[in-house]
RNA sequence: GGAGCGGUAGUUCAGCUGGUUAGAAUACCGGCCUGUCACGCCGGGGGUCGCGGGUUCGAAUCCCGUCCGCUCCGCCA
C-alpha cells in the first residue's frame, strides 16, 4: 500500500514512484494546480495535482484538511525558486499521478498545525487528534527511545525484567490506594500497587538477584503539573550491592539516556547530605542550575527584637535565613508585594526585605521597612556574611524551620528563574543521608522514605532516639525536581520489627507485612534498589511544563479522563455482583 | 480540604464602569485563481455568552450557588 513514509523521501528518490498514505496536513488550491500536504509520524511531504491527471485532480478538489489519502506519483525536484527551505522535504515533491481517498474527515475540533493555541481541555476531548500533532508525536517517540535505551542498559548490566501484579492488597501507609473490588470474596478488595516496592524485595529474597521493571503505578492523591493518579516508574532493584553501586548504575542509565536520546552528555552528579541541602537551599530537591543560596544569621540576630520577623526567637526549631538576590534593587514595590503573598503559600507571616542602594553609604545607602528595628551593626553585619553588593535586595526569613524552608526555598526558586540567575542545561545532584523519620503534625512518626529502608544504626538506637537515625536513603534530583528515590533495605527481621514498632504500626503490620517478616527469616540477602519517576524524566527531556504533555492518554486535575469519561457509573447488577451498594451523596 | 486564574462562534480571544444587531482572527461553506507552502482575492453561514437562581424596566456584564479546566498549598511512605 506505501513505499515510503512522507519525511523519508529526499533528493535521492527523485524520477522514482512512490507511493506514500498519510493525513491531509494542509492544502491549497490555486485554481489550476493543487498542492496537498501529506503528514505521517515521519513528517509531510508536498504532492501536487495538476489537470493533466483529471480524475486525481478533481480527487485532489474534494479533498479536505485530516482526509486519510493514499496518493502516487513521481518524485521530481521542485522547480527554481519554489524550494522551501523550511521544510525538511522542502528540496522536493510529489507530482501526483493517482489520489485515493481512504477515509474522509468531518472537520477537526481544532486546528493541529503548528499554530494551534487550542486549549488543554478540548485537546484532551480530543486527544486522539491531539496526538496527531508532530509536537505530540515526537514527545511520544522519545519516550519509547527512552524506555527502549533504559531497557538496553540495565540489561546489559544484567538486569531482568519481572513483572509484577497491579492486583495487589492495600497498605497502611503511604498515599490512599486505589481499590479493586472483589467479585469472588465478598466485601474485599484488592489494591492498586503504589509502587512494585514489596514485591521487588521479595524477588531478591528469590535469587533473581537484578531486577527492573517499567512498572505502572498508582496514588489515589491530589494532581500537579507532575503528578497523575497512574504513572510510570523504572524500578530497580539489585541484592549484595551497596548504595554507591546504586548511585553509579542510576548516573550511568541516566548519561546513556541524555547521550543517546539527546546528544547530551550530563555534567557531574554532586552528592549533598539531606541537611545541606536543606541548609543551601531549604529544599531536598534543589535547583543546581540557580547560584542563590540561603544563609543562616539566627546567631547575628540574637540582640534583636524578634517580632520584626513575625518568628520566634531563639526557638531551637526556629530558623532566620537572608536571601541575596543580585540585581534585585530593582524590584518594584508591587513585586515585592507578590513575593510576600507568594511566601504567604508555605506559611510564611511576611517578608522582610533590604535594598541595598549603595552599599558604600553604609545603612544610609539602604532602603527598607524593617531597618528601624535593627541596630546598625548587626544590619551591616547581615549585608557582610550574605556579601551583599550594591543593587542588591536580601530578603530575611524567620520562623519554625519548616516554614523557613519551604518558603525560601520556594522564593529561591522563583527569584532564581525572575532574575534570570537559573542557568539553561542540566543540574543533577544527589541527596543522601535522610533522616530515617519525620515527626507528624500530630506529633506520630512517619518514615521519610518508606519503612523498609534500611537505617544506619541499630534497632536499640532506632527506637530509643527515632529522630536522630539515619537511612541509606538517596534521592536523585535533576533541575529541582526528584526524578527518583532508592534505599537499601532492611533485609533483618528484628530491624524491619523495630521500624514498624516505631510507626507504632506493631499489630497493624503483623496483619498486613507479616508475609514480609516471615520472608525476611528465610535468609534474605542484603539488597537496595531505586525507582525513577520515567513521566518526569521524558517531560524534562522534552522541555515539556506537565507529565501530561509525555503521557498518551492523561487524566485532569480532578483524575478523570475527559475522552471516555472516566470514571463513569456502572449498572447495577454489575455492583451487585461485587457485593457492592453505593452510598448516596451527603444531602441527597 | 484551601487559595488564585479561566469558561463568550468549531478554535483562540475581545467585549464585562448594565442598554451594542454580541465582535475579531482563524477554521468552515461557496466562487475565482497553474507554483503555493499559515497561498491570495471575493462572498457566506455560524452563538442556550458553562449551568441554575437572584437584583434590575433591561444582565455576557452586578450578586449568590454550582459544574468544568489549569496553577499552587495541604496531601503525595
Amino acid at each position: 500500500m506505501r513505499s515510503h513514509y512522507c519525511g523519508e523521501i529526499t533528493a535521492s528518490n527523485i524520477d522514482a514512484e512512490v507511493e506514500v498514505c498519510g493525513w491531509v496536513h494542509r492544502r491549497r488550491d490555486h485554481g489550476g494546480v493543487i498542492f496537498l500536504d501529506i503528514r505521517d509520524r515521519t513528517g509531510i511531504v508536498q504532492v501536487v495535482y495538476d489537470p493533466d491527471t483529471e480524475e486525481s485532480f478533481a480527487t485532489a478538489d474534494r479533498v479536505r484538511n485530516e482526509y486519510v489519502l493514499r496518493a502516487v506519483g513521481r518524485v521530481r525536484a521542485r522547480p527554481e525558486g519554489t524550494v522551501n527551505p523550511d521544510m525538511a522535504t522542502g528540496e522536493i515533491e510529489v507530482l501526483g499521478r493517482d489520489l485515493t481517498i481512504l477515509n474522509a474527515a468531518a472537520t477537526p475540533p481544532f486546528q493541529l498545525d503548528e499554530y494551534s493555541e487550542a486549549g488543554e481541555d478540548v485537546r484532551l476531548r480530543y486527544r486522539y487528534m491531539d496526538l496527531r500533532r508532530p509536537e505530540m508525536q515526537q514527545k511520544l517517540e522519545m519516550r519509547a527511545r527512552v524506555a527502549s535505551q533504559v531497557r538496553s542498559y540495565l540489561e546489559e548490566n544484567g538486569y531482568w525484567e519481572v513483572e509484577t501484579p497491579t492486583l495487589s492488597r492495600a497498605t497502611p501507609e503511604g498515599a490512599r490506594d486505589y481499590l479493586v473490588p472483589s467479585r469472588t470474596h465478598a466485601g474485599q478488595f484488592f489494591a492498586l500497587p503504589q509502587s512494585p516496592q514489596v514485591y521487588k524485595q521479595l524477588l531478591m529474597m528469590s535469587g533473581m538477584d537484578k531486577y527492573y521493571q517499567i512498572a505502572r503505578c498508582y496514588r489515589d492523591e491530589d494532581l500537579r503539573a507532575d503528578r497523575q493518579p497512574e504513572f510510570t516508574q523504572i524500578d530497580i532493584e539489585a541484592s549484595f550491592i551497596s548504595q554507591e553501586e546504586v548511585m553509579r548504575l542510576t548516573e550511568g542509565m541516566l548519561r546513556q539516556l541524555f547521550s543517546s536520546c539527546l546528544d547530551v552528555e550530563l555534567p557531574d552528579f554532586p552528592v549533598l547530605a539531606y541537611v545541606d541541602a536543606m541548609r543551601d537551599y531549604g529544599s531536598d530537591r534543589p535547583d543546581l542550575r540557580n547560584p542563590l543560596k540561603l544563609v543562616d544569621i539566627a546567631d547575628l540576630m540574637q540582640a534583636v527584637e524578634f517580632k520584626v520577623f513575625n518568628g520566634p526567637a531563639n526557638d531551637p526549631k526556629g530558623r532566620v535565613v537572608a536571601l541575596r538576590a543580585p540585581g534585585g534593587a530593582e524590584l518594584p514595590r508591587r513585586v515585592i508585594d507578590d513575593y510576600t503573598e507568594f511566601v504567604g503559600r508555605y506559611g510564611a507571616k511576611g517578608l522582610a526585605y533590604i535594598k541595598i542602594n549603595d552599599l558604600a553609604a553604609g545603612v544610609d545607602g539602604l532602603q527598607s521597612p524593617i531597618l528601624k528595628f535593627l541596630p546598625d551593626d548587626v544590619t551591616l553585619k547581615v549585608l557582610e556574611r550574605v556579601g551583599a553588593e550594591t543593587g542588591d535586595v536580601v530578603f530575611f526569613g524567620a520562623d519554625r524551620a519548616g516554614v523557613v524552608n519551604d518558603s525560601m526555598g520556594a522564593l529561591r526558586n522563583e527569584l532564581g528563574a525572575a532574575l534570570g540567575l537559573t542557568q539553561a542545561g542540566w543540574a543533577p545532584c544527589w541527596v543522601v543521608d535522610w533522616p530515617m523519620f519525620a515527626e507528624n503534625k500530630d506529633g506520630t512518626l512517619g518514615a521519610e522514605h518508606h519503612p523498609f529502608t534500611q537505617p544506619t544504626c541499630t534497632p536499640e538506637e532506632l527506637l530509643a532516639e527515632p529522630l536522630e537515625a539515619r537511612a541509606a536513603a538517596y534521592d536523585v534530583v535533576l533541575n529541582g525536581l526528584e526524578l527518583g528515590g532508592g534505599s537499601l533495605r532492611i533485609h533483618d527481621q528484628k530491624m524491619q520489627a523495630a521500624v514498624f514498632e516505631a510507626l507504632m504500626m506493631g499489630q497493624e503490620a503483623q496483619s498486613k507485612f507479616g508475609f514480609l517478616l516471615d520472608a525476611l527469616q528465610y535468609g534474605c540477602p542484603p539488597h537496595g534498589g531505586i525507582a525513577l519517576g520515567f513521566d518526569r524524566l521524558v517531560m524534562l527531556m522534552t522541555d515539556s511544563q506537565s507529565i501530561r504533555e509525555v503521557i498518551a492518554f492523561p487524566k485532569t486535575q480532578t483524575a478523570a479522563c475527559l475522552m471516555m469519561s472516566a470514571p463513569s457509573e456502572v449498572d447495577e447488577h454489575q455492583l451487585r455482583e461485587l457485593h457492592i451498594r453505593t452510598r448516596k451523596p451527603a444531602g441527597d
